[in-house]
DNA sequence: CTTGACCTGTGTCTTACACACAGGTCTAAA
DNA sequence: TTTAGACCTGTGTGTAAGACACAGGTCAAG
């Protein structure tokens, strides 16, 4: 397979597969006219590659998950490790989106009311200078 | 006011005062000893970009924002508008974020229960491999 | 034989800073 | 007075995960 035909298939571009490539996460073979070729055993890799990113490995995870397993090793007790560390990470990025959002919102629901008002020496704009967030007293969860 | 106290006062970091200021976004005055000095506008100038960064604006956003304003236009108008599309933007990362947590979790709940397996040339880690995510039949929204 | 669609390598761009580095400045203590 | 330490300057590089650009090679079809 070639790389756009490969992209295709898993409804990922081919920038994408350049890019694993490069980082030698894929190992496509080189023909004679300088195409490279991704046989089945790549091809599986891919696949790999794309479901961890979608349970949110990052690429240096993967990297590090695949260099285990070249070596014959089991990756598992690795992948669980690291799996625990991202979703902390994500639960923690979740949590301030879910803070800014609220916030967004806030202001969007003032602002629309407010007027306009032109600027100052001291003030670039009074909607964003006066905005206030709107305490959600305490919060339900702990 | 001096880089390392102005960030103090702020919670922020030099670091960052120091980025806003190579991008014009602050106009410090220069003293004969090189140093950099923010005077009070600059001052609530720091302080009405750090707003509006937690509200959600790029840094570019802040800077259309800023030059309108400095032609003595009110900005507000644009503001709006902004914050309606880096909402809807936030939005879909947000629910992006909710597949990606649930993703997760499912794994690592599949994952506490497998047993390790050693890897073959097909397959990099079968706990990856044969992730399923969890259907959540139809979602309670639309 | 030419057109167009694909491929190659390589390099740059993106965000919002963090960090590094060489060198200048200020303050307080020795 | 010297010196140490803490600050400052400009400039350049690194980050994540690709997207995009560009010059040039390759291939199938008309």
């Amino acid at each position: 397979m070639k790389v756009t035909e490969l992209a295709k298939e898993f409804g990922t571009t081919p920038d994408t597969v350049r890019y694993y490539t490069r980082l030698k996460l894929l190992n496509p073979t080189k023909s004679e006219n300088g195409y490279k070729y991704y046989p089945p055993t790549e091809i599986s890799r891919l696949k790999f590659i794309l479901s961890a990113r979608q349970l949110g490995f990052s690429v240096s995870d993967i990297q590090h998950i695949v260099d285990e397993a070249s070596l014959g090793k089991a990756a598992c007790p690795l992948v669980r490790s690291l799996i625990k560390e991202r979703l902390a990470e994500t639960e923690k990025q979740f949590q301030a989106m879910l803070a800014l959002r609220k916030n967004m919102k806030d202001a969007l629901a003032q602002w629309e009311v407010k007027e306009d008002k032109a600027p100052t020496s001291t003030m670039v704009c009074h909607l964003i200078d006066s905005f206030e967030p709107i305490e959600n007293n305490g919060g339900s969860h702990e």
